[in-house]
DNA sequence: TTCCAATTGGTACTCGGTACCATAAGGGAC
DNA sequence: GTCCCTTATGGTACCGAGTACCAATTGGAA
C-alpha cells in the first residue's frame, strides 16, 4: 500500500490535532468558555486555519460523524431486496442502518460520553445533532425512492427510524453500551403495534 | 373585562411591530441580508430593545409558536384515559395534539409559507425548528409519565408523532392545506404495520 | 406631586465568521 | 538541484450577533 502524500499526512495531522485540542479544552473548561482562538492556539495553528478545516465551532464537536453517515449510505445503496419496498420492508432496511450507527458510538466511549454531555448542556449543539439526523433521513429517503418506494414510504420510514433512535437514546442516557439494545427495543415495539392504533 | 395596563399594551405593540418589521424585511431581502439593526430601525426601537423581546435573531422567526405548544400541553394535561396508557393509547393521544398543531398552520397561510421557505433555505433555522420539536416531545413525554406510562412508552410515542409530522410535512411541501391530511395519513399507516415488521 | 419600578436606547465590548493578502511549503517537470 | 505552479498558512481588517452597563424616560401607585 502506498503512503499518502506528505501534504495529505500533514493535513490529517493538523485536523486531528485541532479535534484533540478542542475536546481537551471542552473537557477542561466547557464549551462556552473555550474560544476558537483558544483551540487554534492549543493546536498550534492560526485561527484562520481552524475555519479552513471546520466550517464553524460546532462542527468540530461532530468531527468524523458525517463520514459515518456517508459510508453507511454508500454501503446501503447496494443492498436491495426484490421489488419496491413497502413500509415494513423499508423500515427493516433503515433499522439495519440505524443499529449499525449505534454500534459506532461504542468505538470511542470516552469521547461519546463527553459529546453527549456537551449536547445535553448546550441547546445549539442539540440543534446541530438534529441537522445531521435530518440529512441522514433525507439520504435514506433518497435511497428508498431509488429502490422504488413510494414518496410516502420513503419519507416515513427514515423518520420512524430516527424516532426509535431518539427514544432509545433518551432511555439509554449517556451509557454507550445501553444504546443499541434500547434502540432495538424501540424498533421491536413498533412492530407490535396493533392495527388501527 | 378590564383592559390590560398601558404598559402591557405598549409592550405588546412593540413586540408585534418587531415581528411585523422582521417578516417584511425577510420577505423583501431574505434572512441573511437583514441585520438585527435593520429590524430594530424599521420597528422604531433600539437594537438593544430587540434583544429584550427576542433572545436572538432566529427567535423572531418562530415568534408565537412556543405559546401554541405551551397552550396545547396545558390543555392536554387534563385529558386522561383510564389507567396507564400503553404505546397504542399514548400514540392516539399525541396524535390528537399533533393534528391540532397542524391545524394552527393554516391560520396565517401567508406567513406560514414564508416561514417554510426561510427554513428550507437556511439550515440554522431548520435546526431551530428541531429544537422546538424536541421541546414538544419532551413535554409530551412528561405528561405521559404523569399519566402512568412507562419510560419507554413516554419516550417513544412523542417521537413517533414527530416522525409522522415530519414525514407529512415533507410530503405536503409548503402547502398549508395539504399538511393535516398528509400527517394524518402517516399516522394511519403506522397503525397498519404488520406485527414483527 | 412624589417616589419606585419598569422600560428604553446608547456605548462599548467579546466572539464567531469572512475576505483579502503576502508568504511559505509541497510536488512535479526538466 | 532549480524552476514553477498549486496548495496551505497565518495575519489583518472587517462585519454582525449577542452581552453588560448606564443614564434617562415613563407608567403606576401612594
Amino acid at each position: 500500500m502506498t503512503q499518502p502524500s506528505l501534504r495529505a499526512r500533514k493535513r490529517q495531522r493538523a485536523r486531528d490535532e485541532i479535534i484533540e485540542a478542542a475536546y481537551r479544552l471542552f473537557a477542561e473548561r466547557g464549551y462556552d468558555e473555550v474560544t476558537v482562538a483558544d483551540i487554534a492556539e492549543r493546536a498550534e495553528v492560526g485561527r484562520t486555519t481552524f475555519f479552513r478545516y471546520f466550517g464553524d465551532k460546532q462542527e468540530v464537536v461532530f468531527a468524523g460523524e458525517q463520514d459515518w453517515l456517508d459510508d453507511l449510505a454508500a454501503h446501503h445503496r447496494n443492498l436491495r431486496g426484490d421489488g419496491p419496498p413497502g413500509l415494513s420492508e423499508a423500515l427493516a432496511q433503515v433499522r439495519e442502518l440505524t443499529l449499525a450507527l449505534c454500534a459506532r458510538a461504542t468505538l470511542d466511549p470516552g469521547r461519546h460520553v463527553l459529546r453527549e454531555r456537551l449536547i445535553a448542556d448546550h441547546p445549539e449543539l442539540g440543534d446541530r445533532t438534529a441537522r445531521k439526523q435530518r440529512r441522514f433521513a433525507e439520504t435514506m429517503a433518497e435511497i428508498l425512492r431509488e429502490h422504488g418506494a413510494s414518496a410516502e414510504t420513503a419519507a416515513l420510514a427514515p423518520q420512524l427510524a430516527l424516532a426509535c433512535y431518539t427514544a432509545g437514546r433518551a432511555v439509554a442516557g449517556d451509557d454507550p453500551a445501553a444504546l443499541t439494545p434500547s434502540v432495538a427495543a424501540a424498533f421491536d415495539r413498533l412492530g407490535l403495534l396493533p392495527p388501527t392504533a
